[in-house]
DNA sequence: ATCTATTAATAAAG
DNA sequence: TCTTTATTAATAGAT
């Protein structure tokens, strides 16, 4: 039905195909539409182009899913009793695989101990401690880290302590900043300034964010 | 297309409507087959006569179940009912909850640590140190409920010791039975049927199991 | 999109 | 229900 006879294959040009879809396309709707009408028929057509794009017709007054379902007790195929069924059997599964953890959560906080036998209670006992083990070894190497920043630390200031000493001595001809220095060590309120004053660059790059 | 046009209404003839559904019906499922082999697409035609038989189409190699549940992604129209929402609702929220408990019980079993605050290990350390006291202190109740069984028994079995030896004493009028009992107690293979052959009631009515 | 030559579908009859 | 056939409808290829 067209300049020409084509054969029943698939359009490999893309563009012929697109514009095939598109005819089609609507001489099919327009084809459910006429069946249904004049035979009273109910008629249900879902088409996806290649590109994904949906149309659809139903019979005006009748819902789709009412369709399904006859479609379902008519074939005798499951559509979504059959994703029913599995949901089902996965909530199932999974009440199950809930249960268990929550039991074992529950022994390993020392609760509801009472059904176990002394074996269980082993168990129970052998995966605390190797897990108190554990948790004891990662907060020491927490602890260890943090030390080791904090003594790093303290020797950059040591460091930077010795500079500003060295500088102020130099400045003020030896004694008059070493006092200043003991004067604010010993918590007399000797301006701040004094020490930042002097313009000193930046020098603890390196210096660690206790966290 | 025929020897006249025709109206597309109801044909209130019913030999004629059932004709014209007969070669309708073959008609568009030719057309169905023909653009999804054309056209590359996805095609769902389901046809029910006024009669209530059923015809269909579904693209090869797709399921209809399949076309459904992309015919909802796009279409945003339910198919299925409310409790299948219920149970993809449930189930995703088991998931969650399933995994939280699956890392939680990771951690009490000392695996997944690093990417603990010390603040988090504390509360872990602390849970743990809690369950295994709990646990200890259940196994010092079992030790303790088994040994005053134990004693209990063994209470029981002295009793019972003195009443048969009295009991042989006076049948035997006296070291004749005393010295059958020595003999067995230093392990002559003397009858085992010797004590039993007194009929001595049953007196051991709270004998407990030692499990 | 629109046009149109051609094929395909089908209404009515047999 | 099948076949035939006259006629309309659909559409392939071109514009």
């Amino acid at each position: 039905m067209g300049r020409g006879k084509i054969e029943i294959k698939r359009i490999e040009n893309s563009a012929n195909r697109q514009v095939t879809y598109s005819k089609r396309k609507s001489g099919i709707l327009k084809k459910a539409k006429e069946i249904s009408v004049l035979c009273d028929a109910k008629v249900s057509l879902v088409i996806f182009s290649s590109a994904g794009k949906m149309s659809e017709f139903c019979s005006p007054s009748i819902e789709l899913k009412n369709m399904l379902e006859e479609y379902q007790r008519t074939s005798g195929k499951k559509l979504w009793d059959s994703r029913h069924e599995y949901l089902s059997t996965e909530v199932d599964r999974m009440k199950k695989d809930n249960e268990q953890m929550r039991i074992e959560l529950r022994h390993l906080m020392g609760e509801d101990l009472n059904s176990l036998t002394p074996h269980e209670l082993n168990r129970i006992e052998d995966s605390l401690q190797m897990g108190l083990s554990s948790v004891r070894a990662k907060q020491m190497e927490h602890i260890r880290t943090r030390t080791e920043m904090l003594k790093n630390n303290e020797r950059i200031l040591e460091d930077q302590n010795k500079q500003l000493k060295y500088i102020m001595h130099q400045i003020e001809g030896g004694d008059e900043a070493e006092r200043r220095y003991q004067n604010q060590q010993n918590g007399r309120d000797y301006p701040q300034q004094a020490l930042t004053a002097f313009r000193v660059q930046p020098i603890q790059p390196n210096l660690q964010q206790n966290k």
